[in-house]
DNA sequence: TAAAACTCTAAAGTTGGTGGAGAGTTTTTC
DNA sequence: GAAAAACTCTCCACCAACTTTAGAGTTTTA
């Protein structure tokens, strides 16, 4: 090839830098056939492209950035086929619609995880009695066959991991930015006998979808004690317990242990969590 | 290990099945040192868990759904520092932002795409004459130094590239989506001659915040004639400007050459393309 | 004509896995 | 207690869409 025929004809580099991608990037859609050079040097095999290829350049980019594959995208170049093309994009548009939704799901998952990192931040001293107003919330249980109160925490692990099977059942991931709870029921509670009825986690808005295995919790009025080890869990009952008859409160639902989980990083989950023991209670008139 | 002491773990298999990851998965983790089995029979090697790891699992599967990298995650695993994490949550957050900006900005290039390519389908023969109203519309334009209706399309071409570059300097991608056109101004035009003025692409509501070089064309009332050819537009435009003569239209602004390309699939622009040519008229009193 | 800038091919690395081969180990069944 | 079935091991290759590097050759500029 003459050099004035090469006057209109970019080497590589320049093709390159017109349209802001590599050149190893061109070489590879070269090798793909997805973009050949106008006219390649038999004997330096030097690439040489025309302006105008910048605008099927301009297509496969347009495709990459909706993250087709290469060889999709040779694909639908090679059939010319506009219906195909536009099928495509049809297709395309549904799928950035799905993007958006699980964006959102990852948006409000690691917003709950800050919120409970913040929480876990500020949470008070072990042994703190309160009385809080809690919101209504929906959990997800499965009912408690074995005390684990009494038989150790590896029945417990093997409650929880049934809660987890039904979770994944259900197609709803992140387990971990929900936080979890036990309950007994308040006949029990009020005996003093912690026998375990559920174990649960706490869900959101999502939960309500799915019928079997979830029930809401009222909103009202909960004594609730602070603490941050399991171990302490029977004794700040007893003491919950005690505080609601001095101040003569009528337990009006069952007990609840909310266990805080401040990020579970660590191996075991002994470690750095707290507990939140809470009772309904409503007022003597 | 004595086998009593392996009832709580739980070799590979099971421990992939109740966290819904593959062995290959957990072998990978124990790999990168993201999540070492609890025990490791030394004269096996096979890999026993402990229940409780799951909830590093969770942890870990959560931060990979949040789309970071393995060696991410084991830094952070690593530091154990809650600041750390928060930071991460954040910066994560911050990044669903953008991507949903992004997500965003590809539908509507897609939206835009595919009603382009119903707008070829559905366009009018070549030489079809109409009166239209059109909305007003935003362009980003290179002005014209060089004419290029004498010089060629390759001196075309170069002004193509200029704004090309211009947008990738704005960070605007995805230049396939938008249409293109060249203008000659008013006066020029009513003499019968195509100087071109400008040369640009219409943008949408994006491109208003960069004002360099973006200009406003007013809606109102056009005359247009559609083409299938470049080389057609001369004698088009001529057979535009007769006809607003004989129906004593009053042209009020600049000419314009709409190229309203199906889809660059092809490695030059001339087929599979038409042309709106338009002229803005006013009507005499 | 030399130096600088560019380009070539080929191979390896990247990430977060998946899949297979061939060998060894545990569990189940008879 | 033996055989069969199920499980697990390591090691290697593979995926996509590039990026990076090495070592050699080519083109442009001074």
């Amino acid at each position: 090839m003459l050099p004035e025929q090469k006057q209109n004809l970019l080497p590589i580099g320049k093709m390159a830098a017109a349209n802001g991608v590599s050149i190893a990037t061109l070489r590879l859609y070269d090798q793909m056939d997805l973009l050949k050079p106008f006219y390649t040097d038999p004997d330096s095999g030097y690439r040489y492209y025309d302006i105008r290829q910048t605008s099927r350049l301009d297509t496969i980019r347009y495709m990459r950035d909706l993250d087709m594959s290469l060889s999709d995208i040779r694909d639908i170049l090679q059939k010319e086929d506009l219906t195909l093309i536009e099928e495509k994009l049809i297709a395309k548009d549904a799928q950035i619609h799905r993007q958006m939704q699980e964006l959102k799901a990852m948006h409000d998952a690691v917003e709950r995880t800050i919120q409970s990192i913040e929480r876990y931040r500020k949470s008070p001293t072990s042994g703190t009695i309160s009385l809080e107003f809690i919101n209504r919330r929906m959990i997800l249980y499965t009912p408690c066959s074995c005390n684990f109160y009494e038989s150790g925490i590896v029945a417990y692990e093997k409650i929880i991991q049934d809660l987890r099977t039904r979770l994944m059942e259900m197609e709803l991931p992140q387990f971990l930015s929900y936080s979890m709870g036990t309950s007994v029921r308040k006949e029990d509670f009020e005996r003093g006998e912690l026998v375990p009825d559920k174990v649960f986690i706490f869900g959101d808005s999502h939960l309500k979808d799915y019928s079997p295995n979830v029930c809401l919790l009222e909103s009202g009025m909960y004594a609730c004690i602070y603490l941050d080890r399991f171990d302490d869990e029977i004794p700040c009952a007893a003491r919950l317990l005690d505080y609601c008859r001095e101040n003569r409160y009528t337990i009006s639902g069952d007990y609840i242990c909310e266990e805080l989980t401040e990020f579970n990083v660590f191996d075991n989950r002994q470690r750095s969590m707290f507990l939140r023991l809470q009772v309904p209670i409503t007022f003597q008139k």
